[in-house]
DNA sequence: AAACTATTTGGTTATTTTGCCAATTAAGAA
DNA sequence: TTCTTAATTGGCAAAATAACCAAATAGTTT
């Protein structure tokens, strides 16, 4: 029996949160937010990219709801607005231990 | 200060895991197989697509390490190997109900 | 007001991802 | 062996993403 309407929309809706998180530098920001809210100028120091771009990824978490900034004078701060994306890490280090302890070993791949 | 190439590499790898799920139909695809496995033409039957959109949607969860296949007879089945995932979409949740919350309110956006 | 700073936006190009079709592989049935 | 079924693989075109530069915006300082 195939998708009906409603949760098809339900799975994109929730790609589009995952989708957000999806890239490296993405990741760092969200760890580095869990710690406590940052300037644009700060995150862009981390990882030494173009302020355009560090912009850009900023707007790509905050779009999907996972911060928020606040603008005070002249800077930018960004904040984590839902904490628990951070339980999710541990899963994927799980993920991540399983397939290092399997990639070597004579198990079916 | 910037990232070391350590720690660059500890958020590819995530990454790669998260970029895994970022799709609605594998998204879809994980939430079936947490009740249990299936086998390829029962997920194609799901969404309705082409047996090799299928196949492929299903090599990227198992290359990121999430579900495992096993052939019998003509069939090959998956299941999900790493159920804590699943953990993660209360969270997802969590993100859209407060998108929804905000979005017709006067906060600031 | 003019100059300066922090950030965002627009535009371009390169790369990646997606989905279909056609061809191939693997297993079972006739 | 030949036929059929289930799934994977290769190839291609369309769509989405990412990173940079340049230009625009919004606040601050002079």
């Amino acid at each position: 029996m195939s998708m009906n309407k409603k949760n098809k929309l339900k799975y994109q809706a929730r790609a589009e949160i995952i989708k957000a998180m999806a890239h490296p530098t993405r990741l760092l920001f969200i760890d580095e937010l869990s710690k406590g809210e940052r300037c644009v100028c700060e995150l862009r120091d981390m990882i030494g990219a173009d302020m355009s771009t560090v912009s850009k990824h900023l707007s790509v978490l905050k779009n999907a709801g996972i911060v928020e900034s606040d603008k005070r004078g002249l800077q930018v701060f960004y904040s984590l607005k839902v904490p628990c994306i951070l339980n999710f890490f541990g899963c994927v280090e799980d993920v991540m231990a399983t397939n290092t302890k399997h990639k070597y070993s004579l198990g079916k791949r």
